[in-house]
This record gives C-alpha cells, structure tokens and sequence, in this order.
DNA sequence: CTGAAAGCGCTTACAG
DNA sequence: CTGAAAGCGCTTACAG
C-alpha cells in the first residue's frame, strides 16, 4: 500500500514531441540550419552551431528515431541472431526450448554485442528462434545482421544475401570457405593446443565427442583432432552424438561408448552442453575424473569453471567476439572498407579435469 | 576453394524498392486505393482489393518498415530489459560479465519473447545491460518495454514512465504494490510448498539462503518463509549473501555459517545462481546432499535438473512468463484494457537433493 | 553564411 | 467506390 503507488493512465497524454521545427521558429531560423548545426554539416557560424545547440538543449529537443529511420533508408538496429535447429531436435528444459551449444556464452555474447551496438548508436534485435525466410526479415528491419553459429548452407546468410542485408557470421558457414564477413577462432588450433596439454597429462588414447552438426567450430576442432592423432600415430576415437541429444542426454551415448569397446584415457568434448553428460557417464561407471579419464571441452562456462570438478576447456572469450563481430559489421553497414576474417583469441583454462599431475 | 564461395560487393546495389506507387501506377489506379485495399480499409470492392493483392504480389511489394514506423509513430519494436548491476557486483567469467539471478531462465524468457512479439509484427530488442536515462531509452526507440526482475525502486521503471513509454515487468518493483502491469509468480505460495515439502522429508533446521538485493521475488520468498517457520514454530535462519558474490562465490559464505553455528538440515536457496556454491561448501565439509543436507532452490535449471545430485527446484516456467508479458505489453501498446496483475504458473520438481525417502 | 523546396513511403481524413 | 492532398520529421542538394 505505498502511497507512491503508480497506475499510468492506459490514455496518459504524451507532451507532443519537440521537432526541429520547433528549434527553428524558437530561434527564427530555418529548419535546414538547425538539422546543419545539429549535425556537423554545412558551412555555418559557430555562434550559430552554439546558439541552436543550446535551444534544442533547452527546449528538450530529441531527434526523431523513425524519421531518421524513414529519411535515412535505415532503421538503426542490427540484428543477432543464435543458431535454429528443427523443433523436434530442441533441447527442452521443463520451462521451454533452450538453445543449442552454448547457452551461457551465447547469453554474454548477445549481452556483449547489444553494448557494442548501443554505444555506436544502434539497437540490438535478437531473432526469434524460428526467423526464416524474407519476410520474418523484413519484419525484423535490422540494417545488418551477426549471425552466430550457421550451419553449412546456412539458410539465414542466403536469404539476407538475397535481401542485399550485410551480415558477419560469428565462425564460418562451412559452405563458404572464403567468406570474408567472420569473426572466427583458430579452432585447429585449439584442438591441437588441447590435446597437446592431454598428452602432456599423459593420455593416449582421446575420444573425441562431437554433435552431428554442420557448424564450422565443430567440423574444424574435429579436423583439427584427425591431423592431431595422425601426426602422434594415435586411435582416431571420434564418437558422434545425433542432433536430438545435443545436451545432457548425451550420457545416454557415452555410457554406451564407454562400456563398448576398449576405453579411452581421455575424453575431448568440442561442445560445453556435454558436460553434464560425460560427468554423469563417468560417475555411474564409477569412473573418477581426473583419476581414471581425463576430460577437456571446446568451450567455457562458468559451470565447467566451478564444478565437481571443473573442468579443463577452451575460453572462446565470447564476449571479446560479439564486440568484433558487432564492429565489423557497422563498418559493413556504414559503406567503410572490412578487414577480411578476424581470427579471434581463445584461450585454454586448465582445471582439475585434466590436473593428474603426470608428466611423461 | 568452393566454387559458390561468395564476397558480395560492399557497393553491391540493391534493386530499388518496390512502394505501393508502383502497385498503384501498374494497375492505374491511385495509392490511397493500394493502402486501403492492402490494409483493409476504406470501401472498395472485393475484385479491387483482390487486384492490388495479386499485383503487390507479383511486384514483390513489401511495406517499408521505416516508413510505417514514421508515420505510425510506432517503431514496431518493444525492449526486454535483463536486471543491471553495478560494474564492481558483475558476476564475471572469463569470458564476460554474466548477468545476476539465472542465466538460462533470462535466455529462455527472451527467446520466448522474441517468438511473442515477432509473432505480433514486433521485433523484440535487448537492452544493453548498461542502459539507463532517458537519452537511452530514447536511442533504444522502442513502443514497450518488458522489465525482468526490477529491484525496488527501479531506475528505469521511473525513466521509462517520465517518457510514456508503456512498460510490463515481469515480477513486481518492491517499492509499487499495486502496480498492475506485472507478471509475476506466488513467490510466497512457492516457498510455502517448498518449506511444506522440506519438512515432510524431515527437515526441521532450515537455513534461507538470499542475496541482499531488492528483487521481490527474494523479498517475498523470504517473507514466505518467514511466515511459514513462525507457523511451524521453527527458527528462523537467514542467510544473506552480499551482491559482490551473487553467483558460485558464494560457497565461501555458505562454508562460514555451515561452520560456526548448530548446523541446519536443510538449505533453502532463493537463487539458482547459488547452487554449484552450496553444493561445493557441503563437499568440502564432508555433508552429503541429501544425506547430511537437504537442498532445494527457488530458481530452476538444466544443471539443476541433470547435476549431480539433481536439485529440487521451482520451475518458475520462463518462456510463458515472458510470453504473458509481450501480450499484456502489446495490448497496453495498441491501448487495449489491460487484465491487473497476472500471477503465472509454477512447478516444484522434486528432484534427488530432496529425495531422502524420509516420512514423518 | 542561411533559407526554400523536394522528397523519403506511407495513412488518413476528405472530396468527388 | 476511388482519387487528390496533406503531412508525419527529418536531410540534402541547390539558390541566394
């Protein structure tokens, strides 16, 4: 019962707004003068510059976004867009459909990105899960696009193509070798750099885990595991989760591998949405990691940072890539040149997963 | 090296848009018969309508958004607002700042609403996590802003009505009781099963775990259970965590008072944020959760559905919470009567941390 | 150095 | 039943 309670009126009359008009005739000048000073363009006085800016102060003026918008052929928003996959391969939690890999990366990358944007003037749309098609982005509006994680041929980057839409893919559509708009990581590289430290840790044999999906993260740690093993004359130990177990369910499949044939020492997860999985494989075959099986993931979270135990795993520093992508894009949008593909830094955290202490 | 590898040029020239005068001109007939046959509007007959529909289609005429939005005075386009704290309270990983309370609730609520307002013609856009002040909000541009767990008081709450701009939170601003544009939860009634259920497994010592925010969720759980232990004649043991380790961090506080005091039998946690905290606190003094602890949350998630142990939590359903929200938030746009407070579903999901088989 | 005019693509009264 | 006109708030040539 706060005495201050509010109830708005449905009906609550907004003050009309303060035009440039309104700026002009306060200072019986024209509106081209006004809109000039404002915006840095002709050649006026600065007297004059200053005296407008102090009336469109005073008077409360606030540019016009869809007038703007409208004049400008652009609305000022850029959109974001997470990876789609069919409905029926959706991970559920009992509150509703959660998105594929990375949900806590993804949640600070879109966070990231819509600073990154905001602080360059635009607003950040985030993409309904199940947009496709020109029409959902014509509705959308967005001058530009970051799209995270597409699939090989992904059907978003050729409609936008279509539609004329700059778009920067944050890693590769696997289709596309030679896309130029991508902030990607040196996922090879990553993997390599992994599966030197698990060696190190003594492991010999590496079973690498891995969703049935086209995205270029995965295909290329994978790529990256293949050469890594060939090189070292190791077993090439890939096992492939289907798409409808992309999450915790996975442990329905690593049980199965783990029981099957002769054991690796090591598991190598590309994705952090098999943590849990791999954990509670491990723990009811009583499997103590790190004594018994060591185990790294391809991407962070605080989860794997903070668990029992945690959990060895590359940082793709999500965060730090939603800015680039968010950058290079603008600079897409706003006609300027575009510094081909930034090959992002990652960084390996090494935690108790991995920590034997065994040194060969 | 594929041979459809794509570099669209930067200058690549979008053909000009269709507008509704080149449906217009093509059939000889005027706009505002275009508009009025596209819209529904006016009095036309039925083949005329049928003419411009079949002619716009064969144009491939599509609205402009820009230009509906400029002369609607409507962007099209509502905000969803995650809560904000203060730089130095940042839970951060690595890779980011993460945002406070339950991050996979917030990425399952605003995908949820993205689908919500899409499906309504609206693009959804996020806030960034700094926003604040009305030049924000006004760079932000949107007709509606739904409000994820204001804090008592909230700045933007009061800046967005200063603009008239219309607002839903989802759960309530501490400091407005009768606020109407709300979605909230029985944040009480919750705690009151969530107590009921604790005690009828045996418990009898439990400890409220809350961060020291002005969340009314926590607010009124932690009235709840206030309620509930002097209903039951139990002693009241709350346990505030300072907003500085909002997230696992929190296992260095939960460790002290496991410590210093008569141990309780139970942990009731407010946050899912606290969970890997309470859980580690209890491994590292040797407590068994359910054995020697019971443990149940007032947030639900993956991890707390599929860790080990699984957690007894309230599923608080974040996509229809988020959902009932963009509709109120679209009805109160188009200035439709608007149905008071709307207190949605939840669910206890009585998980393994609980399950001690216990009966008394 | 400043102003008048056109126009971005629509919808909405209003005429006929 | 259909059309002509005004106007939403700006910017951008272009004139003076």
């Amino acid at each position: 019962m706060g005495t201050d309670a509010q109830q708005p009126d449905e009906g609550a009359q907004r003050t009309r707004r303060v035009t440039i008009r309104d700026v002009a005739d306060y200072l019986d000048l024209s509106v081209s003068t006004v809109s000039a000073s404002l915006n840095g363009g002709g050649t006026l006085r600065e007297s004059t510059r200053e005296r407008v800016r102090k009336a469109a102060e005073e008077l409360g003026y606030r540019p016009s976004r869809t007038a703007l918008a409208f004049r400008l052929g652009r609305t000022g928003t850029i959109a974001y867009s997470l990876p789609t996959v069919e409905e029926d391969a959706h991970p559920m939690r009992d509150g509703g459909p959660v998105p594929v890999l990375d949900v806590e990366a993804y949640m600070i990358g879109a966070r990231a990105a819509a600073s990154a944007a905001f602080e360059a003037g635009y607003a950040l749309t985030l993409t309904p899960p199940s947009i496709h098609g020109e029409a959902g982005w014509n509705l959308i509006g967005a001058d530009g696009v970051v799209l995270c994680d597409p699939v090989s041929g992904d059907e978003r980057l050729s409609t936008l193509e279509r539609l004329g839409t700059p778009v920067v893919t944050i890693a590769r559509d696997a289709s596309r070798p030679d896309w130029p708009y991508v902030v990607t990581n040196d996922y090879r590289g990553n993997a390599h750099a992994l599966l030197d430290h698990l060696r190190e840790r003594g492991a010999r044999r590496i079973a690498l885990l891995v969703p049935d999906a086209s995205w270029s993260s995965t295909a290329e740690m994978q790529q990256g595991y293949r050469e890594w093993v060939s090189a070292h004359g190791l077993e090439e130990i890939v096992w492939t989760i289907p798409p409808e177990r992309v999450s915790h369910d996975a442990y329905i499949d690593v049980t199965q591998r783990l029981t099957a044939g002769p054991r690796p020492d090591a598991i190598f997860s590309t994705a952090e949405q098999y943590r849990p999985g791999v954990l509670r494989a491990c723990r009811e075959l009583g499997l103590s990691v790190p004594g018994d099986m060591l185990f790294a993931l391809g991407g962070d979270s605080q989860a794997a940072a903070h668990g029992d135990p945690s959990i060895t795993a590359i940082d793709l520093l999500s965060a730090r890539q939603s800015e680039l992508a968010v950058q290079m894009l603008l600079r897409r949008i706003e006609g300027q040149a575009v510094d081909g593909p930034i090959v992002a830094e990652s960084v390996l955290r090494v935690r108790a997963s991995t920590d034997i202490g065994v040194d060969e």
